[in-house]
RNA sequence: GGGCGGUUAGCUCAGUUGGUCAGAGCGCCUGCCUUACAAGCAGGAGGUCGCCCGUUCGAGCCGGGCACCGCCCA
């Protein structure tokens, strides 16, 4: 310790995070702590951070995310284990190639026109540029990830990783082309997952539509909110049981407009009491539908392009149209022909794509399918048999369960050209497909040179959901891989259990024969003032760089960890200004320490406190410290992050500094006391306190670490305290547990009473057990305390009894003390007695309280009622 | 339509297996620049635990119903 640093302890009374926040974690990058190093390092231990998408900023799903997987690797860092935080960005398929779009849109240009090769070479160039933003706000909030070996998911390893992947999944039919029903997203042009689907509500018009039935014998009326896919009608669908209905299965309708022929079937799919009961059939344009169409074998006709335009089998007077317009055409014509028979404002849920906001169009479609039933199998019996837990359990393992017991095929090209190109290729000559990690050089069956690659690349989550084992070099069988997977733990917010949880389990257990993690962390949904998601469009998002900006990452990362529950949370400012408060507390708690301590200790002191420490604020002090220790690490270790910190905070703040620190002043501030056994035992409640609150707020700890006297290396990768059973002391704190509620007992009678707070009362101290406390009692409550005269308490000449934990303290007459307030305070605590008498006399009265109620229920009433009712006495007295 | 969660102090949230007086932070009120910290210290006020019914000697907690808010799935 230099005089300098000792210095700037001394003139700031403030801490400033903006100053140090930088420095120290340039300490780290240098010493390389957060590698996780050789074997010698311990029993290895990994977390795989969900990647970030390389165009994003952090926001505070990822500030929330991020420190509570750095409190998990630096405590583990500091127990010991070899720990690894995997680190890397997601190249975000449609997010990027947006920009992309964007960037060659300002130059007037677009990606057909640049061709696919420059658009991709832009894409890298634009990742090279900005990828490292999100980088660098991890490291702002202290996130201790293997930086040293950041991954992407178009690295070229990782790349080869994901074509072995869909190659052996081809190979084993769980990957397939097929024409099958996808999200069709206009905005994009590109087919999404049903994850990538959301609900809206929309107002549409419900249409009764007449279709007149072959036989001339009237007609059959359906309802509809999208009479434009009329036109791809190919049935009409009836419930087996409505009668109303009976007759008419097997025979057929004429679809108006066209004159197809509609065979009338019978689905159970078909609720009876919506609409008229008749549901037209539209395979080619329904999910629904879709499946009733391959149910009972009718034609999937599409009159809607991937272009969003009418196609020709919409017929002459459609085709070309946009939907929007064929809508309108098509209802119009049906009016011509009296054909609608009813109309009415219909509110209904429709589909709408994350991605571009547009109305999502089930369209059938010619795509690669991932079959997830099979895989689903293992996921769901590696969570049922416990070896991937969720945290906690309820309600997120019924969640990740149901999803996959209902699991849907899993549509994983998508039309875009940034990503992992499809490794698929065709021979137009005589339509044979190749699936191969390598390009085939001719086609093997016709001879024919000449293949094309399949233009479409893989859903962005497909090559996310191998992150835990691609990052660590599979398929090659690596030190890294065998070190560190499987991972420990995946933390994540409730709403990508689907989208990263579940399909990274599946993926796990089928490429390495283990679950890719063993537990499952899911933490709040942060939101916004209004209770809802913040919204970049609604202006309710909370940057967190700002707000590490204003008060520092620490403050920041112990507002969002005490923030966080089971339960989606609110931003609470004030959490963050708690975090800000106690980074300052702790920076002057150690300056009184420090200052006073320091010159003593120079020398280099064993700062081990003594076997058994002289004073009984000494012992305490010691014994909570345990069983904060151990209550913290516990907690941390049960995910339970927000009790943890408000646990800490409150041992350090209202123990240690509210108690503990002024008990120990009075031998602080002489300088002739022998204050070896005092500066050891503050030295070591410092420690322990660093020590503790370090994975929480890294970069304050670390600073004031480095005032500690002596040589100690890097707080990071310093030995996180042992649990030690000779530190508790249940005397201890059965003592000084009761000299503060003497204090505070005493401080709320000079209140009451209206004595001004700088005013010496005198006192006589009547209770056992205070001998070793007395002196602080009466200091810290402004009392000069005489001990009790032997023969027990002759108060005649007391102005009042102020009760205390054993006994009371009278008041002796004083000129600070006037009658008044005496009085006031008296007939306060009376009526207070009453009632808490009364109430509890009525409960003892209560037969049946008395006779079934635990016997140690009804004697804690019955001494509580003994005490009351001395006091009164005593009050009166 | 199916399911899940929430409703506790002015605000944001805790509340472990039903049992003294239901807690924290912020805010508010009163008094303090007491030689670590005014981003501080001391003390205080403030709650029919959403509503109704039930189980129990006893319910914030268990059961049933209702209301409102939010989320997920279809």
């Amino acid at each position: 310790m230099t005089d300098r640093r000792l210095t700037a302890l001394e003139q700031r009374t403030r801490y400033d995070p903006t100053e140090v926040e930088r420095r120290v974690f340039a300490r780290w990058e240098e010493a390389g702590v957060f590698r996780p190093g050789s074997e010698a390092r311990g029993a290895p231990y990994s977390i795989a951070i969900p990647p970030p998408n390389v165009t994003g900023a952090l926001h505070m799903g990822h500030a929330l995310n991020g420190s509570i997987q750095d409190v998990l690797v630096r405590l583990k860092r500091m127990q010991g284990r070899r720990a690894k935080w995997i680190f890397g960005t997601d190249h975000a398929g449609i997010a990027t190639q947006v920009k992309v779009e964007q960037m060659l849109a300002a130059e007037g240009t677009d990606r057909h026109a640049a061709g696919r090769e420059e658009f991709v070479r832009r894409a890298w160039e634009w990742r090279e540029r900005y990828g490292g933003t999100i980088v660098e706000q991890f490291k702002r909030l202290g996130a201790s990830a293997d930086y040293g070996d950041e991954r992407f998911t178009m690295d070229p390893e990782y790349a080869r990783a994901v074509a072995h992947v869909f190659v052996r999944l081809f190979q084993r039919g769980l990957v397939y082309r097929d024409r099958y029903m996808v999200n069709w997203d206009p905005g994009t042009r590109s087919a999404i997952s049903d994850l990538e689907v959301e609900q809206r509500s929309v107002e549409d018009a419900l249409y009764m539509v007449d279709y007149p039935l072959e036989s001339g014998s009237g007609s059959v009326t359906v309802a509809t909110v999208r009479p434009e896919t009329m036109l791809a009608d190919t049935a009409i669908a009836v419930h087996p049981d409505d009668e109303r209905y009976t007759r008419l299965v097997g025979e057929h309708a004429v679809l108006p407009l066209l004159g197809r022929r509609l065979p009338i079937i019978a689905d159970p799919y078909v609720d009876p009491a919506f609409g008229t009961g008749a549901l037209k059939i539209t395979p080619g344009h329904d999910p629904n539908d879709f499946d009733i169409g391959r149910a009972h074998d009718l034609a999937e006709v599409s009159v809607i392009g991937e272009d969003g335009l009418m196609t020709a089998e919409a017929g002459e007077a459609f085709a070309g149209l946009v939907v929007e317009e064929a809508q309108r055409a098509v209802v119009a014509a049906l009016r011509e022909r009296g054909l609608i028979s009813g109309m009415k404002p219909f509110l209904h849920d429709v589909p709408h794509s994350q991605r571009s906001g547009r109305r999502v169009e089930p369209l059938v479609s010619l795509q690669w399918f991932c079959d997830m039933e099979r895989l689903a199998g293992p996921a769901i019996d590696c969570v049922r048999e416990g070896r991937v837990r969720f945290h906690p359990e309820r309600p997120w393992t019924q969640v990740y369960l149901d999803w996959l017991e209902n699991i849907r095929p899993w549509c994983v090209s998508r039309q875009l050209w940034w990503g992992h190109q499809l490794p698929v290729w065709y021979c137009d000559e005589c339509e044979e497909t190749y699936v191969s990690e390598t390009p085939p050089e001719h086609c093997g069956a016709c001879g024919d040179a000449t293949l094309r690659r399949d233009p479409d690349v893989l859903d962005t989550w497909f090559s996310s959901a191998l992150w835990p084992f691609a990052t660590l070099g599979w398929p090659a069988d690596t030190p890294d891989l065998r070190a560190f997977y499987p991972t420990q733990v995946l933390s994540t917010a409730r709403d990508i259990i689907f989208l990263w949880v579940a399909r990274m389990v599946m993926m796990g257990i089928e490429f390495t024969g283990e679950p890719p993690f063993a537990d499952v962390p899911i933490h709040s949904v942060i939101q916004a003032a209004d209770g809802r998601r913040m919204s970049k469009s609604l202006g309710t998002g909370i940057d967190p760089l700002r707000e590490i900006d204003e008060h520092g990452a620490d403050a920041l990362r112990f507002g969002l960890l005490a923030m966080s529950s089971s339960q989606d949370v609110r931003f609470s400012a004030e959490k963050v200004r708690q975090g800000r408060d106690l980074a300052n507390k702790l920076w002057n708690a150690s300056r009184l320490v420090l200052l006073r301590v320091a010159e003593a200790d120079a020398a280099g002191h064993p700062i081990l406190p003594a076997a058994r420490p002289g004073t009984a604020e000494d012992r305490w002090v010691l014994s909570r410290l345990e069983r904060v220790t151990r209550r913290a690490t516990e907690l941390i270790e049960a995910y339970d992050f927000a009790h943890a910190v408000l646990e800490l905070y409150a041992a350090f703040w209202s123990e240690i500094c509210d108690w503990y620190l002024e008990m120990a002043k009075p031998r602080l501030y002489d300088e002739e006391a022998d204050r070896s056994d005092l500066s050891a035992t503050l030295l070591f409640v410092l420690e322990r306190m660093l020590c503790l609150l370090h994975p929480v707020m890294p970069f304050v700890t670390e600073e004031i670490w480095s005032y500690l006297p002596g040589e100690r290396g890097l707080l990071a990768v310093t030995s996180w305290p042992e649990s030690d059973d000779a530190l508790l002391d249940p005397e201890a704190e059965r003592l000084v547990g009761d000299a503060v509620g003497a204090v505070t007992a005493l401080r709320r009678y000079r209140d009451e009473t209206g004595v001004p707070a700088t005013a010496r009362l005198s006192g006589r101290l009547v209770a056992p057990g205070y001998e070793e406390t007395a002196a602080h009692v009466a200091r810290l409550a402004r009392f000069e305390l005489e001990p009790a005269a032997a023969g027990g308490r002759a108060n005649g000449q007391a102005l009042a009894t102020v009760p205390i934990p054993g006994g009371e303290v009278l008041v002796l007459p004083s000129a600070e003390v006037d009658a008044e307030g005496i009085e006031r305070r008296r007939s306060a605590r009376r009526d207070q007695l009453d009632s808490e008498i009364a109430r509890a006399r009525g409960k003892l009265a209560n037969e049946q309280f008395v006779a079934k109620a635990p016997a140690a229920v009804v004697e804690a009433e019955r001494e509580k009622l003994a005490r009351l009712e001395e006091e009164l006495v005593r009050l009166d007295g």
